[in-house]
RNA sequence: AGGCGGUUAGCUCAGUUGGUUAGAGCGCUUGGUCGACAUCCAAGAGGUCAGCAGUUCGAAUCUGCUACUGCCUACCA
């Protein structure tokens, strides 16, 4: 089961009201000094929403429609983590596809998830002493739906703090009128299909929680218990058998024991009778393959009503079922008398105590086993003979083929594609075992199941009483109907929800005009965790195919889960989980501790949580705001791993907002006011705008970085896209581009002035729309500044479109110029670290090699590398100094050097060349390299030996003219 | 028992179809406040890519086995 927060909430919430009226854009302060999220974040969010920027598209002349789908979160409780890293994707893939102009939609809504809010509210009503009979059915709704009316807000106020961008008027939610109809409407089609069925099974019971639950809500977990050897003497007198068995109590309904029908020690006894202990009964030794002969005693005691395998062999050999605990799980009246009333675990005490008292216990063995617990309760799941509806999983439909057939088909032919590929297997191997689902619950929180019973004891499905009546007419009776009481597995209404939220009727005329309908079923992304691909996915890959003949997606896009620091999964009773409105917003350490040790299942374990959360958080949380936790959950998204959460991830990203930030500022302060060369070129004198190498070169790397960022959002890897706009902005816009344009602005004529201010422009703004899926609100603040300066008009950066490579713009030539350029800096910059030259101290710099060039790249050496000045001459004079090769120029740093260090640096270099052609050489000596590996690599192996080798003598003969 | 992952720097993780000296952030060391940013800048240390065997001219990358580890599914009474 997907992860709930359970227990009261305590999220303090700033109020967010969602007015429908449409808001003017803010209006924008000088950027202060520092990125500060609290500001930025209070406004965009109404200004957005109010303005309906988050409408789903339905312009039928487009061919592209985006469409997700959300989970719907359960209404019992608040987000958590998993939830803010599920929707920050979901959002960012719709601002994406919303700014390349697809007709989008991001389909909102809640779930009623049944079991789970029923026992969130049943827990309040304990708290106060009331249970939910003291109130009654429809009392008791009333408090739920207050409930949910509460979660339901709370979660929406949540996904709006987290800047999703859903279209808030389709927000539906499982139990709404609509979505109750098509519950209807498809529980009356399978019905009448012969695909819902009822009868009376052995199915898992929760006797906590008095209801059926299917075989996905109940966990096995390996415990400690015994197995219990215990004679069953032969009815014949000669001797006995010795059953193994882990749960004692339930030998009172035994109905036979069996054997394997090859084993030597037991063959000649089948057939015969033992005599039941402590029961007054003889019963059969049968025989069947099922039993293991290695295992135990190799005789097993069969109880077909309270143990699934044993039910099997019920059927297999016609025996009959002795039920001998009732639905509170106590024993019954079946069982002997002394047994009778007592509580089913106290029932397996008394029972070993007899067996031994009577001598029928041989021993008690330690015994590690499975056991089955409920995932709601963590009370002992009971198999228990119950009456219960079923959805046929393998009974083939009108068209010949099961809706599990139908399921693994569209993802066998590629029409559904997972993303990793390998949850394929998952799925294929769950449908390829899957049993009937049981979909009845003896709940009162849920869709009631659409079924009546006469008096005649026939049941009516239909579409409500009034066609029930109808039915029961037309069959002769006339008598009073009673609504079965049970609801719907929950899982049955989420089942629907691809087609259910776009307001499906069934009725194809009907249907065929509803837009949003045609353009969105099959969506085309589910984004979800692994963990509900059996509750979820694979239901709706049914339900949906097989109801509407449409897949319900055509991508399953499957993420991790989100852990904490040290790896461990988020629970409450751990205390460990995190909201992801406190990164947010900051916590501090009281409100913190506060928050994870209210509410718990076990007030014992408040001790440890504050000690441990003292520990790991001491200065509470820092506030990151959203679009940092966004960019950090974006970054953390690689595929096919689980994420531990770290909070010094999110810290660098939350500075990553703030260099964002302050480029701003410094382009602002650079352009402001300025003529930045973005008048019509045609209409401005010849050389107008002169762009340097400097500036091709980052319009160049931008348009790869665009053709990444595009790239990486069809494979859904939101971490390289992250990583894209990441290293563009602080490692080539930051660290290289506005150093180079320092030197333009200060050196350069006015049309190369003009056309840095310009680009400086041009890519920020480029930048802001490439980061606006991820980071939402930081870009939207600067582009209100940034977009006008460069000649946008629209009122919101939602509104523009999204940034596609250029081909035509990559330039290698101004690409090689920078690489050359940057390969020199570093050169003279690594030299005066080696050399400890202060950071602060300007140093002469000679330079030998292509003078015209040379030329041009002074003035930017001698800013990005601290230099006093460039002298170009053409060798360099003979002096201990230390020298750089870098392609063909020379350079060396006139300092006072020791002499004795600089020959060890010149030493090692040396060494490290020398390693380095030897190695080239020995593979370009192996005749079947040469032969065997492509042209281009043994060129390039012949290359790096020419470089190398040059290098090598340069810097030997520099060794030599040091004394 | 089957299935799917993971194992790369002290920590958290990238590493596209095998091909220069295996990368980033954080942490660490050294040094820096010249108007974008100390939420910063520059330099640096730090890795036998879990192990073994194989395929290949060439393996972090492909194959097999082993170890450790996580999860999923099914289970023996």
């Amino acid at each position: 089961m997907p992860t709930k927060t359970q227990g009261l909430p305590c999220v303090k919430m700033e109020a967010m009201t969602t007015n429908t009226t449409p808001l003017n854009p803010p209006a924008i302060k000088e950027l202060a000094k520092s990125f500060d999220p609290k500001t930025i974040e209070s406004h965009w969010y109404q200004f957005w929403e109010s303005n309906g920027y988050y409408a789903a598209g339905l312009d039928n002349t487009k061919q592209d429609n985006f469409c997700i789908l959300l989970p719907p979160p359960n209404v019992t409780g608040t987000l958590h983590m998993g939830h803010g890293f599920n929707q920050t994707l979901m959002d960012a893939l719709t601002r994406y596809h919303r700014m390349r102009g697809d007709n989008t939609l991001w389909q909102p809504g809640t779930d009623h998830a049944g079991i789970a809010t029923q026992i969130v509210v049943e827990r309040q009503l304990d708290a106060q002493g009331v249970s939910r009979h003291d109130l009654g059915r429809e009392k008791f709704l009333e408090k739920v739906w207050e409930w949910k009316e509460y979660s339901g807000g709370t979660i929406t106020k949540q996904m709006r703090r987290l800047g999703t961008s859903p279209d808030w008027s389709r927000e539906r939610f499982t139990m709404d009128e609509g979505l109750n109809k098509t519950v209807t409407e498809t529980f009356v089609r399978l019905y009448n299909e012969g695909l819902i069925y009822r009868g009376k099974r052995l199915v898992n019971w929760d006797v906590k929680l008095g209801t059926a639950v299917s075989d996905l809500e109940v966990v096995q977990e390996e415990e400690d218990g015994f197995m219990w050897h215990i004679n069953y003497p032969l009815a014949s007198g000669d001797g006995f058998l010795t059953v193994a068995t882990t749960r004692p109590e339930t030998m009172l309904g035994d109905v036979a024991v069996m054997v394997h029908p090859e084993d030597a020690r037991y063959k000649h006894l089948i057939g015969q009778q033992v005599k039941l202990p402590l029961c007054d009964r003889e019963i059969p030794i049968i025989a069947d393959d099922y039993v293991d002969l290695e295992f135990g005693t190799g005789v097993v005691k069969v109880t077909p009503a309270h143990d699934f395998n044993d039910y099997a062999v019920g059927q297999r050999h016609k025996l009959a079922m002795i039920g001998i605990l009732d639905l509170d799980g106590n024993v019954n009246e079946a069982a002997p008398k002394q047994y009778q009333g007592l509580e089913r675990f106290a029932a397996r005490k008394q029972v070993v105590a007899d067996l031994e008292a009577q001598g029928y216990l041989v021993k008690a063995d330690k015994h590690k086993l499975k056991v089955p617990r409920g995932d709601r309760t963590g009370v002992v799941i009971e198999p228990m003979l119950t009456d219960q509806w079923f959805v046929a999983m393998s009974k083939p439909a009108a068209d010949g083929k099961s809706i599990t057939q139908k399921a693994l088909d569209v993802v066998a032919s590629g029409e559904i594609k997972f993303y990793p590929e390998n949850w394929v297997n998952t799925y294929n191997q769950w449908l390829n075992n899957i049993q009937d689902w049981c979909i009845s619950r003896q709940l009162w929180w849920g869709h009631q199941i659409p079924a009546w019973y006469g008096d005649n004891g026939k049941v009516y499905v239909a579409h409500d009483e009034a066609e029930a009546k109808q039915q029961a007419a037309k069959d002769g009776y006339t008598g009073d109907l009673t609504r079965d009481n049970d609801v719907l597995d929950t899982w049955y209404s989420s089942a629907l929800w691809p087609f259910s939220t776009l307001d499906w009727t069934g009725d194809e005329a009907v249907d065929a005009q509803n837009q949003a309908l045609q353009q969105y079923l099959p969506s085309s992304v589910l984004v979800t965790g692994f963990d509900i691909i059996f509750f979820w996915v694979a239901r709706m890959v049914m339900m949906t195919t097989h109801i509407t003949g449409k897949i319900p997606f055509k991508h399953v896009y499957v993420h991790g889960l989100i852990r904490d620091a040290e790896g461990q999964k988020m629970s409450k009773s751990k205390g460990n989980v995190l909201d992801p409105i406190d990164l947010i917003d900051g916590i501090n350490l009281d409100e913190l501790i506060k928050k994870r040790t209210t509410g718990l299942m076990n007030p014992k374990q408040a001790e440890q949580i504050e000690k441990r959360t003292r520990k790991e958080f001491p200065e509470g949380i820092a506030a990151y705001g959203t679009d940092a936790l966004r960019f950090t959950f974006a970054a953390l998204a690689s595929p096919g791993r689980d994420i531990k959460f770290d909070l010094q991830r999110c810290d660098g990203y939350r500075n990553f907002c703030n260099k964002l930030w302050n480029a701003t500022r410094f382009v602002l302060m650079n352009t402001e006011g300025q003529d930045n060369g973005l008048e019509d070129c045609k209409t401005q004198p010849d050389g107008y705008l002169s762009f340097s190498q400097a500036d091709r070169w980052i319009v160049s790397t931008l348009q790869r970085t665009e053709a990444d960022v595009e790239r990486a959002f069809a494979d859904y890897r939101f971490d390289l896209a992250a990583k894209a706009v990441y290293e563009f902005v602080w490692d080539e816009y930051c660290d290289w581009y506005l150093e180079l344009a320092k030197v333009q602005i200060q050196t350069g004529s006015d049309a190369e002035k003009r056309a840095t201010r310009r680009t400086l422009l041009r890519v920020l703004e480029t930048i802001l729309r490439l980061a606006h899926p991820i980071m939402p609100f930081i870009t939207e603040e600067i582009w209100q500044t940034i977009g006008p300066m460069r000649g946008k008009t629209g009122a919101s950066i939602m509104l523009e479109s999204y940034p596609t490579s250029q081909p035509n713009k990559i330039d290698t030539d101004a690409e090689a110029w920078v690489a050359l350029l940057k390969q020199a800096v570093d050169a003279c910059r690594s030299l005066r670290g080696e050399m400890s030259i202060s950071p602060a101290a300007r140093v002469p710099l000679i330079a030998a090699g292509d003078a015209g060039k040379l030329e041009i790249y002074a003035p930017y050496l001698k800013a990005l590398a601290k230099l006093e000045d460039v002298a170009i001459v053409a060798e360099l004079p003979e002096a201990d100094a230390p020298v750089m090769l870098v392609e063909d120029f020379k350079l060396m740093l006139k300092v006072e050097i020791d002499v004795a260090a600089e020959k060890e640096r010149l030493g090692k270099e040396i060494a490290r060349l020398e390693g380095e052609v030897n190695k080239a050489n020995a593979k370009l000596n192996n005749e079947s390299f040469v032969a065997r590996a492509p042209a281009a690599v043994v060129e390039q192996e012949k290359a790096r030996v020419a470089d190398f080798s040059s290098n090598l003598e340069k810097l030997q003969s520099q060794l030599a003219k040091l004394k």
